[in-house]
DNA sequence: GGACTAGTGTAGCGAACGCTATATAAAAAC
DNA sequence: GTTTTTATATAGCGTTCGCTACACTAGTCC
């Protein structure tokens, strides 16, 4: 034991709690009464674990981080960059809709404006984001010299799509898209992945979605609907 | 006239400023003080006029919705699908960058997660979303009809794929990318809605983005570091 | 044991929040 | 003119915000 009295609550188990907060109702949004009251302690328990609200973002942001790392890394030793793409769109298409969490991103959710007194907190947020993109950027470099994309393609432009098209999906379903709509959106992202006919002999669904999913899409529209009204 | 003492401040220069403040701060950030100031009014004319702040809020996404829709008209009249989502995507990098307004889009910035007693402002910049989203699937069933997308594409799957590459462009102009940046995920974006080879002649590029932005692409990986620092 | 260090709970600080009571000013109605 | 109606400016309402002073407790160090 270090010293002095010992902490009583577990720090990650409180962190994953007000992970869930900021995700659910953004930085702004989650006030420190709320925050203490899902973490189980008090405010004074609070600021001497993680000095300010600001803080404790940071600190639930690096420990977000730390699982989706564990996640990506896996994703990125996939053989080809259209098997990173697609199974890194369909993994997150479970994980924005999945129960577990609130729907979407917390990198998006947490709050892309904010207001007097909070104006890194987008920054913050967006180096994040920044981050996966830079890991999908070399990954395309690694698949440039490994062939397996076209030397022409520009790596950095594709992870900023792809890295456009995480953020598009988690504003769709922050505002209650379906794991399938997702998982459509995923697939059409994949076609600028897809090797032209002619190049390779592979050829893959083209402007509609997979059979699989086609029989989702006649009651899309009345899901649409009802997060239009 | 109507009656009773004449309104002394424009209506809607009022709600253009106060459209700014929105979009810069998002809907929780913005304080009453901040938009009162940018309005030019005091609180009790803002409160007579809307309502409330959410009410302001209403206000001014309909004054938005009503620029939108001026664009959107010009756009759905391209003659074939592409066509549309090619201008659309590359008018949409262009706005979200324009100096005129704060970045990216006030209806993702504005709040996809807001706190206790703003529960319905997400709702309601969903639903505005929503709309743009049915606005483009109508288009495809036309399309369709016009026999200018194949039979078997999903419309409704479409439009949403394009909801969630403009709203990721918004994320994306919103933590600074540049205009350029933007107009590469936008033509990245077009290659869902390309036709494939051996169905038309015609081919375009296909994983790279176009010759054009390629010079862009060195300095690229520097501006991205920017958002990343 | 006593000194020291650090976490906990209560209770509440000053400031900022959204919003409004009140008095006054500017127009139409008569 | 007087009355009626509505907008404006000042000033401040009650509440909630992020955060902390204080007293106390649970440990290590000697």
């Amino acid at each position: 034991m270090t010293l002095g009295r010992p902490r009583e609550f577990d720090t990650q188990k409180a962190l994953d709690e007000a992970m869930d907060i900021f995700w659910r109702h953004g930085y702004e949004g989650a006030t420190i009464a709320e925050l203490t009251a899902a973490m189980g302690i008090n405010p004074p328990s609070l600021y001497s674990a993680f000095g300010s609200k600001e803080g404790l973002l940071k600190a639930a942001l690096d420990r977000y981080a730390q699982k989706r790392d564990a996640v990506m890394h896996d994703i990125l030793s996939e053989p080809t960059a259209h098997e990173v793409v697609k199974r890194l769109l369909l993994q997150l298409a479970d994980l924005q809709t999945d129960a577990k969490n609130p729907p979407g991103c917390l990198l998006v959710a947490g709050g892309l404006a904010c207001g007097a007194g909070a104006e890194n907190v987008p920054f913050e947020l967006a180096a994040r984001r920044a981050r996966t993109e830079d890991q999908l950027r070399d990954r395309f470099l690694r698949a440039k010299e490994e062939d397996d994309l076209p030397p022409h393609s520009d790596a950095a432009a594709l992870a900023r799509y792809l890295s456009a098209v995480i953020a598009g999906m988690g504003v769709l379903a922050s505002s209650g898209a379906s794991r399938d709509e997702l998982r459509e959106v995923a697939l059409l992202s994949l076609t600028a992945f897809e090797r032209k006919a002619g190049k390779t002999p592979k050829r893959k669904t083209s402007i509609s979605s997979s059979k699989a999913l086609a029989a989702e899409s006649g009651n899309l529209i009345a899901q649409t609907s009802v997060r239009t009204g």
